[in-house]
DNA sequence: AGCACGCCGACT
DNA sequence: GTCGGCGTGCTC
């Protein structure tokens, strides 16, 4: 097929958001131009859908005489050619079919009633001032974003070190050359406080998006950035599929947060992901990071991605001091969680005019109901997973499916009244002990749930800020960027919680979370600590967080991993197997085992139990693939599942670089 | 993804 | 004897 196919009277290749293994073939009629990239109206199925014009070769063995004609084009510049490229690379790696990843870039591409367009940030408004060495690490990275040549560069520093200001100087550098600029952030709870700071540096706001952006400012957003008029995006893993015309620079913040990998539908990391965007449109990728991920570090170190460091605080804080409470020694009171020493350094953080912070990373008032008399547990029947006490809204909730049932007075096994015991505490149950501790204590919760509403996060930050909230109780959502200038005290009640459970990563994971909880503490003049709960204070993690020396840590997990191709020594693709029954899931995970490619290099686990071996209903086995770093998993896997016949109603999902194993 | 086609339980 | 369950297959 030559290039007239492509041309007005012939054929083309449209690709449509849907699963198919590659474009379907149109007929272009004469006079309408559809050039690659171009969105396109087609008919399929009767239905009139919107797709993109694709490269490739046209399938010749359809007759034309079958071939519809393309309806019409949008009125809307081609996806830039960087994109599609980027959309092919990322279908081929996860093995996904293209159009679910064209899915993703252009859900938003709809007809829009006002056009909307984003001031350029003036890239020499007066910002901040710099010290000597956030300039230093500025001038490096306003080189590599004004040059169109790609290249990697891992940003590290200390919570409090201002990376921000000195990544918006490669923003600058980007803007400066006529580019355009993107910032990926974890969670976009985080951008009200990073808006503040970015229209503080530039004096404009940045154009933003995520999944939560209601459907006009959604589909006027996408035209700006499809039009180039939205300079600087600032926004979630998806905006990585955005058009933008000529991205010059990619800033991953927070690139060690594991809310980076997407988990469902196309399943693909955010952050190796914008490596590659960067590469395939000549850009320029920074990733930011006070506690950077393994993978990053031994890149940085192979000289793969270039490294820049910044040591101290800003404006002279210092970083907290860190200490164990050995519960083998100060355990708490019984049918408590708060240890002695914990409870009085909250009342003299308290007693000085500071605010204090605790931490626990388990939503609702306790993980497990339990029937003394009878030993009976309440469990989701759809998961294997206990349902979870939310005494404020009296249910039992399960966090994977969102079961829901109402509180029970009795025990529904033995019929026993006043039976059912809360076992261990989640955050509304801490809640409750600081209440009877801390009576004056003006107190506010922190979780994903208390905070879902619409504003909620930035009005609770608010309150932290101006000094009307004393103590602050919190998840996860607490180890985000925030900056809170008045907290010293920081108390982990349970640093043990993230490291049971033998997955690969448990051990780096919850030194990033509790070193990134202890950093909201003492980010001004006053000086911070950070208090950690622990019964086995000895272990590596803890005695990393309280020797400061992350990158010790590092170094062992490292020389633990080397040896048997773990990641990032080695590449892991995992194939998850659902089924509606046990057999099934163990007779199809059988039969893969038993097909499981092998030889020099590449080595298959499993099949065991998926970590939730039954969720939502359905029956999960894992085997994973593990191959040397130099051999691509990929070809491995399509093979395997090509050359295994499955039983009916079987579901064989891949996820390449699996980061979670629970 | 939708939407149609195709074989096994409870209904007029 | 039918109406309908959603498992499987196709879409240019």
């Amino acid at each position: 097929m030559d290039a007239a196919g492509a041309k007005a009277g012939g054929r083309i290749g449209v690709l449509l958001p849907y699963p198919f293994p590659g474009p379907l073939d149109y007929a272009l009629p004469a006079g309408l131009a559809a050039p690659p990239g171009m969105l396109v109206r087609v008919r399929l199925r009767g239905r009139e859908v919107t797709g993109a014009v694709w490269e490739g070769a046209p399938d010749a063995h359809l007759p034309p005489a079958r071939l519809l004609p393309v309806l019409a084009a949008l009125d809307l510049p081609p996806l830039p050619a960087a994109l599609r490229r980027f959309i092919d690379w990322v279908a081929a790696y996860t093995l996904t079919p293209p159009g679910e990843v064209l899915a993703m870039a252009i859900r938003a591409a709809g007809p829009v009633r006002r056009e909307a367009g984003f001031a350029v940030p003036p890239p020499d408004h007066p910002g901040p001032t710099l010290s000597a060495d956030q300039e230093a690490a500025a001038a490096a990275l306003r080189a590599r974003a004004a040059t169109r040549r790609f290249s990697t560069t891992l940003l590290e520093g200390v919570t409090g070190s201002g990376k921000t200001e000195v990544y918006f100087e490669a923003i600058a550098a980007c803007l400066r050359a006529g580019r355009q600029a993107l910032v990926l952030l974890p969670e976009i709870a985080l951008s009200a406080q990073f808006l503040a700071r970015f229209q503080a540096r530039f004096g404009v706001a940045p154009a933003l998006w995520h999944s939560d952006l209601p459907g006009g400012l959604r589909r006027r957003t996408w035209r700006a950035v499809a039009r180039g008029a939205a300079p600087v995006v600032v926004g979630a893993r998806s905006a990585l599929f955005l058009p933008l015309p000529d991205p010059g620079l990619i800033v991953v913040d927070e690139e060690h947060e594991q809310s980076y990998k997407q988990e469902e539908g196309v399943i693909y990391h955010a952050r190796d992901m914008a490596v590659v965007r960067a590469r395939l449109a000549d850009a320029a990728c920074v990733l930011v990071s006070g506690t950077p991920s393994l993978e990053s570090v031994v890149n940085a170190q192979s000289g793969r991605y270039a490294r820049l460091h910044l040591p101290a605080r800003h404006g002279g804080a210092s970083l907290p001091a860190v200490a164990a409470i050995d519960l083998r020694e100060d355990p708490p009171p019984r049918g408590r969680f708060l240890s002695p020493p914990l409870v009085a350094a909250v009342a003299q953080t308290l007693a000085g005019g500071e605010q204090a912070m605790l931490f626990l990373n388990r939503r609702g008032y306790a993980p497990l109901t339990l029937c003394r008399r009878c030993g009976h547990r309440f469990q989701c029947p759809n998961c294997i997973a206990w349902l979870v006490e939310h005494r404020a809204r009296a249910v039992l909730l399960c966090h994977h499916c969102g079961h829901t049932i109402a509180r029970p007075e009795t025990c529904p096994a033995c019929g026993g009244a006043d039976t059912l015991a809360a076992v261990g505490p989640g955050v509304e149950r801490i809640t409750e002990e600081a209440a009877a501790l801390f009576p004056e204590a003006r107190r506010l919760v922190m979780a994903s749930d208390t905070l879902a509403a619409r504003g909620a996060a930035e009005a609770a930050v608010t309150a932290i800020l101006e000094r009307r909230i004393d103590l602050v109780i919190g998840t996860q959502i607490v180890a985000k960027g925030w900056h809170f200038p008045h907290l010293t005290l920081v108390g982990v009640v349970d640093a043990d919680l993230g490291l049971a459970g033998g997955d690969l990563r448990a051990g780096e994971r919850s030194l990033q979370l509790l070193h990134q909880v202890g950093g909201r503490a003492g980010r001004a003049a006053a000086a911070g600590r950070v208090l950690l709960q622990s019964y086995a204070p000895e272990h590596p993690v803890i005695a990393a967080l309280i020797g400061g020396d992350l990158a010790g840590f590092l170094a062992a997990e490292a020389a633990q991993r080397r040896p048997g191709h773990w990641p990032p020594f080695g590449r892991l693709a995992a194939l998850i197997v659902s089924a509606n029954t046990t057999e099934a899931a163990d007779r199809a995970a059988t039969a893969l085992g038993r097909s499981a490619p092998r030889g020099p290099g590449v080595t298959t686990l499993g099949p065991a139990p998926a970590p939730f071996a039954l969720l939502r209903g359905r029956h999960r086995r894992r085997l994973l693939l593990k191959t040397r770093r130099d051999i691509a998993p990929q070809p491995l896997v399509r093979a395997w599942l090509a050359a295994t016949a499955l039983p009916r109603g079987v579901r064989v999902d891949v996820d390449i670089d699996p980061v979670s194993f629970l």
